[in-house]
DNA sequence: CGCACCATGCTAAAAAATTAGCACTTTGCT
DNA sequence: AGCAAAGTGCTAATTTTTTAGCATGGTGCG
């Protein structure tokens, strides 16, 4: 079974597609790609992709759902792992000011507060 | 010219090894690889990069030193509204509670602080 | 029931990526 | 000057990816 960093470049689109949409059918996901090859292809590299290890399908009347089969948080965390690596030096303060915007002026005034919040908690922890 | 979506597996390799040392000679890519192909191969993948506008190249002395060619800014902002879109619904502040961990546990204390000053002088341009 | 749809398995060919060798030039150093 | 290291261009073979067709079986609905 490859790593998730092996993924070929139809492979990754489909994963993509998944990660965005939640379950889908094959259907679905042909229909998501912007260039997609015939539907059989599609459900070929599905197929494959499930072997692998990457998804996994369960039945929903005549079709299959395919999903992901790590949990989405695993994916999610090995996805940060490799930005924070590759941009940040590993610092994740230096990646939240990148996110922030230098002066905060990407986010709304509710998002400005629930940071707030999670700061003030983490800091309270400590004394 | 083809999109940094469309890398293959090799090449988006090397690009990693480049994004997170820096300016690289063909020899230092070459030692980066974990399972790097010979040292002829990795030079053929540079020079394609090179060709499809994803790096460029300056001499020094008797070799030549690879870099990005798009700023860094540019190629890590494209990474970070990739995993906005893929994981956190385009959200900022939700990708950002995910990097500080729920309750902020995984910051040093001068990270924190930082934090709280671009949060605050966020608040106060805004009233 | 029978059609439409979606699945499966198998097959196969075309395209792309990956690997690597060879002959030769340039550069830096001793 | 001469060697080692690193570059170039060209070529080519192998492997992987990508594409797609076909025959067949199951499901749901009018």
């Amino acid at each position: 079974m490859k790593k998730a960093s092996q993924l070929s470049r139809r492979e990754r689109q489909i994963i993509d597609v998944i990660l965005e949409r939640g379950e889908c059918s094959a259907r679905d996901v042909h229909g998501a790609l912007a260039d997609a090859p015939s539907y059989s292809s599609v459900r070929t590299l599905l197929g494959i992709l499930v072997e692998k290890g990457h998804l996994r399908y369960r039945s929903d009347g005549p079709r299959y759902l395919y999903s992901l089969a790590q949990s989405r948080e695993k994916v999610r965390e090995t996805a940060l792992q490799r930005l924070l690596k590759l941009f940040f030096s590993g610092s994740r303060s230096a990646a939240v000011a990148a996110l922030l915007g230098k002066d905060g002026e990407r986010l709304s005034d509710e998002e400005l507060d629930e940071l707030h919040d999670i700061i003030e908690k983490a800091r309270r922890k400590r004394g």
